[in-house]
DNA sequence: CACGAGATGTAGACTAAGTCTAAATCATGA
DNA sequence: TCATGATTTAGACTTAGTCTACATCTCGTG
C-alpha cells in the first residue's frame, strides 16, 4: 500500500491484503489505514463517487481521473500551474490541486 | 435547490423540503436530484468526505472547502488559472477545476 | 520466566448515504 | 370515464465506514 502508485479504496486494500493474510479483519485494515492518514503516512482522497481512496504519494501533486475507468492518476506538481493565487483575497488557501476529467490518450 | 448558493447534500435537501411537503418521500428527494443531474440542471460535486453534495451553478467554476466549517464556496472560473494545460500530454482532459481548501478569512 | 499493563487485532454489530422494489397515485389523451 | 405511462411512496436493501466488547499480542519489569 505504501508503495504502489494507485489509489485502491479501503475495501480494496483489504482484498488484497486478505489474499496474503487471510486472517486479518476489515476493520483492522480501515484502522490501520485511517492512522496511517492521521500519521502522515498516506493521504486520503474524495474524488471516487464511491469511496474515499488512498493516495501513498505525499508530494503535492495535482490529480486525473480517467473518465472511462474510473482510475485516478498522479499528475507531478510541476506539470501545470495556478496562476493568481493571490486574488484568492478573502481566504487562506492552505492548500489546493488541480483535478481533470477526461480519457487517456492511446 | 436550482437557486441555492450552497452546496447541500441530498438528505439535506431532503429535511428542507419536507418543512414545506412533509409527506415527500426521501427516494423522491433522491430520484429527483439525481435526474437534475442527468439532464443537465445540477452537478453533482464530490468533494465532501460524507456525501455526494450538488451544485447549481453550472458556469464552470472552481472550489473553494473551508475546512473549518466544510462549507463549499464557488470562486468564479476567471479568478484563478491553470496554466500549461497542453502538457497533459498523454491525456485528452475534459473538464478540470482548482480545488482549494483552507480557512476564510475574517 | 511470569505477570501486568497497554497496544493492537478481531468479529460482528451498527450507522447512514444511496439505491432498489413493488405498489399506489397521478397525469394525460382518447 | 378509462387506459396507459409516468411519477411518487414507503420501506427494504446494500455497502462503505465506524463502533464495541473482547481476545490476543507485545513489552517492560521483577
Amino acid at each position: 500500500m505504501l508503495t504502489t502508485k494507485e489509489h485502491p479504496s479501503a475495501d480494496r486494500v483489504w482484498k488484497t491484503v486478505a489474499e496474503s493474510f487471510p486472517a486479518i479483519s476489515r476493520a483492522t485494515v480501515y484502522n490501520t489505514l485511517n492512522l496511517f492518514v492521521e500519521k502522515g503516512l498516506l493521504r486520503e482522497l474524495h474524488l471516487d463517487p464511491d469511496s474515499v481512496v488512498f493516495d501513498p504519494k505525499l508530494e503535492t501533486h495535482h490529480h486525473f481521473i480517467d473518465e472511462a475507468t474510473g482510475a485516478i492518476h498522479d499528475i507531478p506538481w510541476d506539470r501545470v500551474q495556478v496562476c493568481n493565487l493571490e486574488s484568492m483575497r478573502g481566504f487562506k488557501v492552505r492548500e489546493y490541486q488541480v483535478v481533470m476529467r477526461g480519457t487517456k490518450r492511446h
